[in-house]
RNA sequence: GCCGGUGUAGCUCAGUGGUAGAGCAACCGCCUUGUAAGCGGUUGGUCGUCGGUUCAAUCCCGACCACCGGCUCCA
């Protein structure tokens, strides 16, 4: 979620003469120190961020950066998490300091404390942390001398003791993964703690090891809330003890804030567990268990169109469907290399006639077995099998959530097999087709994602370094070609391919993972494909693994919100209600539905005792695109009359001309409307 | 899997150590209506499951299941 960030200003550098602070500097040149444009750090020559009571011992250039931007908006955050660690320690003294980073729209903090925090807490902890913004303490950078005199300063922390010694060790073997320079300058030979001062009594109050910059004062945190608290492991490692974190957010000023909660809120609105539930599109029955969704009829009419339209898709990019069981012997999995990998997220196998079965967590395998169902020839190729694979895998019981985490699932799932040379057009042709089908459900926002080896963890991924190698290159070349924002994410990668994922962002600017394009030259060779090349010789191909929605039931539930339940006509379960004025129109609405069924509509008449304005509302509710009411004008003129979800209408419209408009819409597959405006 | 929270009618939620209530939905009537809730009545719950404490448990305790928020993980 990208809340209301706005383009920094662009400022002209200030100059700070030597021996002053980067305020006066700041206040010489007229830029505000106060309020919501105030300028709360600058970055110097070399691009480091410094506090404004900075003070250089030459004569330097700086940019200053004001609160409303991104970097600005970063270190609001960071001292409002140090706000927060202030207030725990005085509510909680024996609470002990993990760390506090700002993230995207916020800031955590962990702590360690006696008793996770209850949402009483937070209320307590916002009201002394509005004190201690009240008093406008002042943020001071203080640096050790040494490492000696940082572990004796700090002695009760005993996490901040840690991120020292990792420190101490010159930051090396730092694998765990989290971001130390968070608390210190990395590399950069200094340990320093930020002291918060009173500025009545000059006194400090709290200091915190911090490698900073900071705001100069408490003061200029114009709004926050802190949102929820929930545990997280130290470091990131679940080996290490669960400490207690506690998220909030800040903005420069209270509009901004608010805006963020409205967003927040207008994302539960969206959510497709509630929406699946009003709307009667699924649910997720206990007796069935966690993780397995069940399609009600409405819900399984958007699904089969889904389904129905990117087969076709398929079939017209020149992929074949086929079809594979949802069980297998374990030797299939042994074959392809997924078992050592994945067993643990595999539903345990069931005993039959002597062997292991285990439920399909992947479909590649079985269309490898189809593939080398006989001999095929370099004529063939590529060669593209497609089908709706529904796999089971066994998520962890705390991350199964609605139709985004499930333990049952089904993969828009397909494999190329081609030569290495048609390796890159294929794989253009695979970005080329998942994108037009994005677009074809309204996602039109887009960047990419490459998904790579971790050189350091070689046990994690099978494969020499010259085919990663070409095979990351390959994908990479087709990703900067797209002229899409291309996101490195290195480690991301699968055991046996590197991989492109697109990522799209919804209505609302959220992002998510949707289709993917993973080039994959282990299982051809583990499987021993082959094909027969021109020259009579026996080639190995290459196989392009491609999901495009990834999961149906996850892109279902990505449509949903995107959409906020109300569909585009030609997905939504029911596309036209008619509503009679009075119960006698009935017949007369029931006519015009059935020449809209004849045209393959989805339509119903409301025959229900409900007065008509109760029959409108219930329609609304169900976000269904064309309400079609009719009564004593309409049907002395033989005309109906449009009311949209939005509200619009289009009245008196002859019959003939009502059909092929609701037909038109809805055989568009337009994602808008459908509105009279 | 780990930490915390939650679990009462189809949905949203009250409630209490003495075997339960509202609104909406559903059903039955009355009303006959032109663009977001007409009126009345009825039905509906082993209070997530199992065990314990107690004369008595929906309420207190424990285990399990499920969901929510995170962490970790995500072929």
């Amino acid at each position: 979620m990208s809340g209301s960030r706005q383009p920094a200003a662009v400022v002209d550098r200030v100059v700070v003469p030597a021996g002053t602070t980067a305020s006066e500097a700041v206040k010489a040149a007229g830029l505000p120190l106060t309020g919501p444009k105030a300028i709360v750090v600058v970055r110097d020559e070399t691009g480091r961020l410094r506090d404004l009571d900075w003070t250089p011992e030459v004569e330097v250039h700086v940019e200053p950066v004001a609160i409303d931007s991104p970097d600005g908006l970063s270190v609001l955050r960071h001292s409002t998490a140090h706000v927060l660690a202030q207030a725990v320690q005085d509510i909680f003294p024996e609470a002990k300091l993990g760390i506090g980073p700002p993230i995207e729209n916020g800031f955590y903090y962990d702590f360690q404390v006696a008793r996770p925090f209850q949402p009483e807490d937070l209320a307590k902890l916002e009201k002394r942390m509005q004190e201690i913004i009240k008093l406008g303490q002042v943020f001071r950078r203080r640096r050790f001398a040494s490492l000696e005199e940082a572990k004796a300063e700090l002695a009760s922390e005993p996490f901040k003791l840690e991120l020292v010694d990792i420190k101490g060790d010159g930051g090396a073997g730092q694998g765990a993964g989290i971001d130390t320079s968070e608390v210190m300058e990395v590399g950069g030979g200094e340990l320093t703690i930020y002291d918060n001062i009173d500025p009545k009594t000059g006194k400090r109050v709290w200091g915190d090891l911090c490698r900073g910059p900071h705001l100069p004062s408490t003061r200029l945190i114009g709004a926050f809330s802190l949102l929820r608290s929930a545990a997280a492991y130290w470091r990131g490692s679940e080996k290490n003890p669960q400490l207690q974190r506690i998220y909030g957010t800040a903005w420069p000023t209270k509009d901004a804030l608010k805006e963020y909660l409205h967003l927040l809120e207008e994302a539960a609105r969206r959510d497709h567990r509630r929406l699946g539930t009003e709307l009667d599109l699924f649910s997720f029955p206990d007796e069935i268990g966690s993780g397995l969704v069940v399609f009600h009829p409405k819900g399984g009419v958007i699904k089969r169109e889904m389904e129905d339209y990117v087969r076709r898709r398929h079939i017209e990019e020149g992929f074949q469907y086929v079809g594979t069981p949802h069980i297998s012997k374990e030797g299939l999995f042994h074959t392809s290399g997924h078992l050592p990998y994945y067993a643990e997220t595999m539903f345990p196998p069931m005993q039959m006639e002597g062997a292991n079965y285990y439920l399909k967590a992947m479909n590649c395998p079985m269309h490898n077995l189809i593939y080398r169902s006989r001999g095929r020839s370099y004529r063939e190729l590529p060669l593209r099998f497609f089908e709706f694979g529904t796999v089971y895998r066994y998520e962890k019981s705390g991350v199964v959530q609605g139709l985004t985490r499930v333990r049952g699932l089904t993969q828009d799932d397909s494999h190329s097999y081609c030569t290495p040379e048609q390796a890159p057009d294929e794989v253009r042709h695979l970005l080329n087709f998942v994108l037009s089908l994005l677009r074809d459900f309204g996602l039109t926002d887009y960047y990419l994602e490459l998904s790579t080896r971790d050189d350091s963890k070689p046990d994690k991924f099978v494969g020499s370094d010259e085919d990663w190698a070409v095979a990351t290159a390959v994908l990479e070349q087709v990703a900067l070609d797209s002229g899409l924002k291309l996101v490195p994410d290195p480690g991301g990668a699968a055991f046996y391919g590197p991989k492109i994922s697109v990522q799209a962002r919804d209505a609302i600017g959220r992002t998510w993972q949707m289709s993917t394009i993973q080039y994959d030259f282990n299982q051809p060779a583990r499987f021993g494909l082959e094909y027969q090349a021109a020259d009579g010789s026996r080639q190995r191909p290459v196989m392009i693994h491609s999901a495009k929605f990834g999961s149906i039931e996850r892109f279902l539930g990505v449509l949903t919100e995107h959409y906020a339940g109300a569909f585009p006509a030609w997905l939504a379960p029911v596309q036209v209600v008619g509503i009679p004025i009075r119960e006698d129109h009935v017949p007369y609405l029931q006519s015009f539905v059935d020449k809209l069924r004849a045209e393959g509509i989805r339509a119903e008449v409301d025959d229900s005792d409900d007065r008509m304005q109760k029959k409108i509302r219930t329609a609304q509710q169900q976000k269904i695109p064309f309400m079609v009411l009719a009564g004593d004008q309409d049907a002395a003129d033989g005309t109906v009359s449009f009311r949209y979800r939005d509200g619009s209408q289009r009245n008196g419209v002859p019959i003939d001309e009502a059909v092929a408009h609701v037909v038109e819409v809805v055989r568009s597959r337009t994602n808008e409307g459908p509105s009279a405006a």
